[in-house]
DNA sequence: CGCCGATTTGAGGGTCATCAACAACTGTGG
DNA sequence: CCACAGTTGTTGATGACCCTCAAATCGGCG
């Protein structure tokens, strides 16, 4: 099913965490960097491509993006596929199946990965001797939600060249966030065929749509990927306000 | 904006809530059912129609359905509107504005509603002194945000029938788990329109496809609101499996 | 080179939106 | 009691948006 490797050798200490310093992320207590980092159970490398958690299964780990790109979908049974939002440095894999018990979406890489481990049983001491992780997990999980809410609003009401342009502004937004750019403009490693299925349009019609995009200047498409030219003309576009840019917890 | 009664008379203890008993719910042990209980600030008496909570508001209470119905919606500047989810009783209301700060969507009343008030400043108590409850909160939190993957997988890539059928029969199950169902079929009480800004069709198209599930037999449409005649059907047309039906918790 | 995935383009058709009326029902005031 | 307005539901006509089918091109890679 996925070509994870088993591995879990340490490369990063908490302490050491190059996600942390970065300006999205809170200061952290050391007496919770220290919690953090027992929870910590080591690192998983994951190859493009595959797939992290499915839909169904019973895991008994969760993960925070260390680095690289996953999405996260739902199936129906005769093959659609939705993709509900993608995942990228700092945030949580799998803590609705950690809290639910079973996972109700698969993930799946979309570059290489390195993740963080932590085991889902521990979720309770760190809510008994950590309230303030806990309001943290709390907190991420209502981010997850109010992007669904904003993905709920574009494919429900945005035309399909607005919904582009929303979902181009939107993950490079994010990406900005997580520190993506260096200082050359955002490169998403993502197909035709997930913008697609993202939005919920055919490939062939996200096609013609992406063009308009270009025509106008608006993106680009190079190396299979797209690369955002003019984020303010994107929002504009999808009448898009941006996201609330405030800094954030990592667990 | 809002006709609500500031009034927060005490009509229930939460001690003699009429919702817990209900098998939906998960039992509470004494010592955190008395701290909800102080918790508990009031209760606030909501017309039909009326906005509990606006986008962009700062409010300082979230609060807990005790009966009636709501919904979650979200506005693009020309008007256009998507509703993102429905509020029964034993749901929470603006748990994401107590958290983030700021509300990012309105909810507004489908019926008479009764609302069990709490006090936003207060939840860090209850995160430093009652972990289960806090893991509660989260719980329901990623509860709502599987929701709305699902109604995001519908929108995205059901057609136009599948999805209303989908519709009434998630919001038919989630009212039997709420204890709405007295003998009879569920009676929702929700104009075409919602369901129009719900899935994301207009209001002509979704009053066509209604009458086609009418006319199979499936659902009726009756006191300006729609009842459920054939559940199975439903999600047999829509290829849905149906929520898990977990007891969950009730704060 | 040949294969395979990703992108591109055209043609034709179906789903669904928009526009426009009208009917049914409710509550309101005369 | 009835006239009236407002909301909700219903129906038909027209066409736009987007889907499906089909085929070609491009690029990376063994």
């Amino acid at each position: 099913m996925s070509s994870q490797h088993p591995q879990s050798a340490r490369q990063y200490s908490c302490e050491k965490c190059p996600l942390r310093p970065l300006p999205a992320f809170r200061e952290f207590e050391s007496q919770e960097l220290s919690f953090v980092s027992s929870f910590k159970k080591g690192e998983l490398v994951v190859d493009k491509g595959a797939t992290v958690l499915v839909e169904g299964s019973h895991s008994a780990h969760l993960y925070t993006v260390l680095s690289g790109w996953a999405f996260r979908y739902k199936l129906l049974s005769d093959g659609r596929r939705q993709i509900l939002n993608y995942s990228m440095p700092g945030d949580l894999i799998g803590l609705q199946g950690s809290l639910m018990g079973q996972m109700q979406h698969s993930v799946e890489a979309l570059s290489p990965m390195l993740l963080c481990v932590f085991e889902r049983d521990q979720l309770h001491e760190l809510y008994r001797n950590y309230p303030g992780l806990a309001y943290d997990i709390t907190w991420m999980a209502s981010r997850e939600e109010r992007m669904l809410d904003e993905n709920l609003l574009s494919i429900g009401r945005r035309s399909a060249l607005e919904r582009t342009a929303y979902l181009v502004a939107f993950i490079s937004s994010r990406a900005r966030g997580a520190g993506l750019d260096g200082k050359r403009p955002v490169q998403i490693p993502i197909t035709q065929q997930h913008i697609a299925d993202t939005l919920g349009l055919s490939l062939v019609h996200t096609n013609k749509t992406i063009r308009k995009l270009i025509d106008r200047k608006l993106i680009a498409w190079r190396d299979g990927g797209c690369e955002i030219i003019d984020q303010d003309g994107l929002k504009d576009l999808a009448g898009w306000e941006g996201l609330g840019e405030e800094r954030r917890p990592l667990i």
